[in-house]
DNA sequence: AGCTCGATGTATCAGTCCGATACATCGGCA
DNA sequence: TGCCGATGTATCGGACTGATACATCGAGCT
């Protein structure tokens, strides 16, 4: 019941909404959507997926034999599937825009979801997540000038860089508001590309 | 005797080399300098001052008073220092420029302390960081590609951002390490006739 | 067919690290 | 004077990682 583990929740929730996977799969879909953000090792996963079972948000579901073909001995690919109860937990997460929804760890998985999400939200968590990352300029600004003179050229570059990034990341987030600002009464301008079978 | 705890320990001799301070003020510079990159707790600090005073390359220096005044239960500010020993090993951490130099938690730690560093290892730090990182933008793109049209605009936003983001660090370590040739050549003869690759 | 090898797949554990917390001292300040 | 926040040392429960173990599968090689 960490708070860590509530990210990884929300996030297997997400993806097997989309789908039933078993372990290795989610995982390394885990890795590639919060991938840019942190790793995720199985002693993690399997104890979380266990979890939500016993909160009865998943089910596993063992693939057996289509019809009464002898299976005895053979077992493996566990996959799992939301339940009823689980997809309405994950709306509910879905719509929840408090402040740890804008923190470095959730907001990747938060972001991830977007597209599930209800565009209030969204605005919601993009501006508290500007907000979070204005704070941390002032603070490499603060460290900047405490530092200028007794430092090195090198540790110099290294906070000019690291101030670089993140005003660079306020950047693509007040991109990002305008067009939720503006795509919130033109619908259907520049919409999400929903032609999923048109290949 | 942890890798993660490596990292620990050469930014604190670094800090440590420059002048002996108390575990509060460590902490507080520890988290400025790999404070980009990570964080640390005083569960990890500790332990890892007391595993340096073992291994005999830091001391406790209780700043007792500086006259005879008789002070028997006043105890705090217990000040560490850098043994002869100490600066030693720093000395040969400095030197290693080994793969490990170049992973995320540690590349920032190096960086730091790049102004005790000599020339050569900084080059070959700084270009194991590029191709580390170039290796991850192929990733990057290869992601890109595999769910290009099976994904929602908002996780391909994400993964652009990602991109283009490493690809920023790619171009900054470029031009450090421009920055690093031009300076070299006043150092001594340098042989690097072959030009590298010209991307 | 036998054999190896890497990818797929489930599962656990020792060790490491973090967040919270407990204490204690110090300097302001109302 | 008493309160409060900053400074300061120290520990612990619990979460998380990296390593590892074990098993199955398909593909290529001989």
């Amino acid at each position: 019941m960490g708070k860590r583990s509530s990210v990884l929740e929300f996030a297997v929730l997400g993806l097997l909404h989309e789908s039933p996977l078993h372990g290795y799969e989610l995982r390394k879909r885990l890795n590639s959507v919060l991938g840019s953000f942190r790793a995720l090792s199985y002693g993690s996963l399997y104890p979380c997926l266990k979890a939500l079972v016993r909160a009865g948000w998943i089910v596993e579901d063992e693939p057996t034999d289509p019809v009464g073909t002898a299976r005895s001995g053979k077992r493996s690919k566990i996959v799992y599937k939301l339940t009823a109860d689980g997809k309405e937990h994950f709306q509910t997460l879905l719509g929840d825009a408090g402040p740890a929804a804008w923190e470095d760890e959730n907001f990747g998985v938060h972001f991830a979801f977007f597209a599930r999400t209800d565009a209030t939200t969204r605005l919601r968590i993009l501006e508290g997540r500007r907000s979070r990352l204005e704070e941390r300029v002032e603070g490499f600004r603060a460290a900047l000038l405490r530092t200028r003179e007794r430092v090195d050229a090198y540790t110099l570059e290294l906070q000019r860089h690291g101030l670089d990034s993140v005003e660079r990341e306020v950047r693509w987030l007040n991109e990002l508001i305008d067009g939720e600002r503006r795509g919130q009464h033109d619908q259907h301008h520049e919409s999400t590309g929903t032609t999923d079978q048109s290949t």
